[in-house]
DNA sequence: GCAAAAGTGTTTCATCTACACCCATGG
DNA sequence: CCATGGGTGTAGATGAAACACTTTTGC
C-alpha cells in the first residue's frame, strides 16, 4: 500500500520565462459574453410558481423565459443576478444563490454565451411586482413546457437544487407570510417536494426543531377552525446551524 | 392568505420590437475572459493532497496556484476543465464536477477574469503523473498557506464542497485501490471530513449498505494482522441511489 | 348539525452511539 | 512474546413512521 512516486524528487524540467505583463496575458484569452438568469420561485395558491417574461427574441416569439441579462464588464455576478432582478421585476430585498454555470456553446442562438445560473424563492404576496415589460408574471411551474434557450434545463437543474436545498435550510420560511400556520408550512413542503407528508409527524419534527414562535394569534377568515400562526426563529436558527456527520448514499 | 394580484390579468405596456438579428445582439455584450481551475484531490500517507503547479507570473513570483488556463471560444467547460487535467497531468479516465463560478472583478490582476472551478478527487497511486511542468506535485491541503490569485479560496471553498458531496455520494471510493481495506476507507473519511469515526460502527454503516465486495483476499506487507480486501460494488450502487425525502437543518 | 381542518400520543421499528475483548500476523 | 491493528456484538437512546379520534370554527 505505500506509494513512492509523487513525493520522489524529480529533475525540473526548464521553465519558460515568468509572464510580466498579466494584463496582455488576460488580453490574449478569448472571451466570451457572460448573461446571468434569475430562477425566482414563489408559491401561490398552492403551487410552486416562478417569475418569466416573453422571449423578446423573434426567433423564440411567444415563448417564455427567465429573467435575463447580461453581466456588466466589471460586475461581480452576484451583483448582476440582483440587478437583473430588481431592473425586471422592481423588487428587492431578496436573496439570490448562485447554482450553476451553463456552457454548451450552441445554447444561444447568437453565438457563444455562457449563462449563470441564480435561484431564489420569495413570498409572492409580500413582493409585489413593480414592472410587469415583457408580460412578467408567475408560471406553474409543473405546466411549463417549451421555452427561450435552454431555459426549461436550467430551470429543471434549479428545481432540483431547489428540492435539494429546501431539506437542509428552512428556505421555504421565505415563501409564506411572515405569520403562518403549520397546514401552510406543510402544504409548501408538500408541493415543493412533491410527496405527502403526515401530519402529525410533520408537526412534531419542526416542534422539536424548536425554531417555531407560537404568536398566540390565530388564522381569521378560514371556513373551518383556524390554526395558529407562526414566526420562524431565524436568529436561534442562525446559531444552531447543522454541525454533523452522516455517510448517506 | 389568499392573494389575487399576481394572477389578474394587467394591461400589457407596448412592447419594443422584437430583436430579429440575434448575432448582433450577442455582439452588443461585454465579453469576458473565462478560465477554469482544476481542484484535483488525492489522498496518500493519510493526508489529503491537491495537485498544484508553481505560478508563472512574475507577480506571484514562489507562489502556488491551481490548474488552469482559459476556456476555448467555443468549448463546453466541462471539456476545458478536462483538457487543462489532461494537459497538465498527463492524465486522463478522471471525473470532474463543476463546482462554482468565482467572479470578483479584481480577482485576477491582469483584469476581469472569471473562473469556474471544477473538482476530482483521485487515487494518487493509480493516476501517474505524466508531465511535471511548473513543478507540478501534490501539496498537503492541511498546510497550504498562501496560494496564487484567489486560488486558496477557491480550494477552501472546494474542499468544503468536497466534504459534503462525500457524505451524499461514494466519492471516497476513488481515492483508495481496487481493492482496499476497511481500515483504508475508514481512515479516508477521517482525513477528510476531519472527524474520528468509532471502527465498529463504521463497518456496520458500510456493511448495512451492501456496496462492499468481499475479495477473500487480504492486505499484504502490513506489520500486523492483515485486513480483508473489498471492492466497491459501483453498479449495484447506481441502481439503489438514494431517493428519500429528510427535512434536516 | 354538518363540513373541514386543527390539534394531539403511542407504538413500532430502524438507526446511531458507546463501548471492550480476543485474534492473527510480523518482527 | 510483544506490538499492532483486525475483527466482532450488544444495550440504550434517539429518531422516523404509522395510525384515529376529538375539537373548533364557519356556514
Amino acid at each position: 500500500m505505500k506509494k513512492e512516486t509523487a513525493d520522489i524528487p524529480i529533475p525540473v524540467k526548464p521553465q519558460p520565462p515568468l509572464v510580466k505583463d498579466v494584463h496582455a496575458l488576460v488580453a490574449s484569452y478569448p472571451s466570451v459574453p457572460i448573461t446571468v438568469d434569475c430562477v425566482i420561485f414563489g408559491f401561490d395558491e398552492n403551487e410552486l410558481k416562478v417569475l418569466l417574461i416573453r422571449s423578446d427574441l423573434e426567433m423564440f416569439s411567444g415563448k417564455w423565459s427567465l429573467l435575463g441579462d447580461f453581466a456588466g464588464d466589471q460586475e461581480e455576478l452576484d451583483d448582476a443576478a440582483y440587478r437583473v432582478m430588481c431592473d425586471r421585476t422592481g423588487m428587492d430585498d431578496v436573496y439570490l444563490e448562485q447554482v450553476r454555470t451553463f456552457s454548451n456553446p450552441h445554447r444561444h442562438p447568437g453565438g457563444r454565451v455562457l449563462t449563470v445560473a441564480y435561484c431564489s424563492l420569495l413570498n409572492a404576496e409580500h413582493h409585489q411586482l413593480k414592472i410587469l415589460d415583457n408580460e412578467l408574471h408567475w408560471h406553474s411551474v409543473r405546466s411549463l413546457q417549451e421555452m427561450a434557450f435552454d431555459h426549461k434545463e436550467i430551470l429543471d437543474y434549479c428545481y432540483k437544487w431547489l428540492q435539494k436545498r429546501m431539506q437542509e435550510h428552512p428556505l421555504g420560511i421565505n415563501l409564506l407570510p411572515q405569520k403562518f400556520s403549520l397546514r401552510e408550512l406543510q402544504n409548501l413542503y408538500e408541493v415543493i417536494l412533491d410527496v405527502k407528508l403526515d401530519r402529525r409527524n410533520f408537526r412534531k419534527k419542526f416542534f422539536s426543531m424548536d425554531l417555531l414562535t407560537d404568536t398566540g394569534e390565530y388564522e381569521d377568515d378560514v371556513p373551518h377552525r383556524p390554526g395558529r400562526l407562526y414566526t420562524f426563529n431565524f436568529k436561534k436558527y442562525e446559531k444552531s446551524k447543522r454541525n454533523w456527520i452522516g455517510i448517506d448514499f
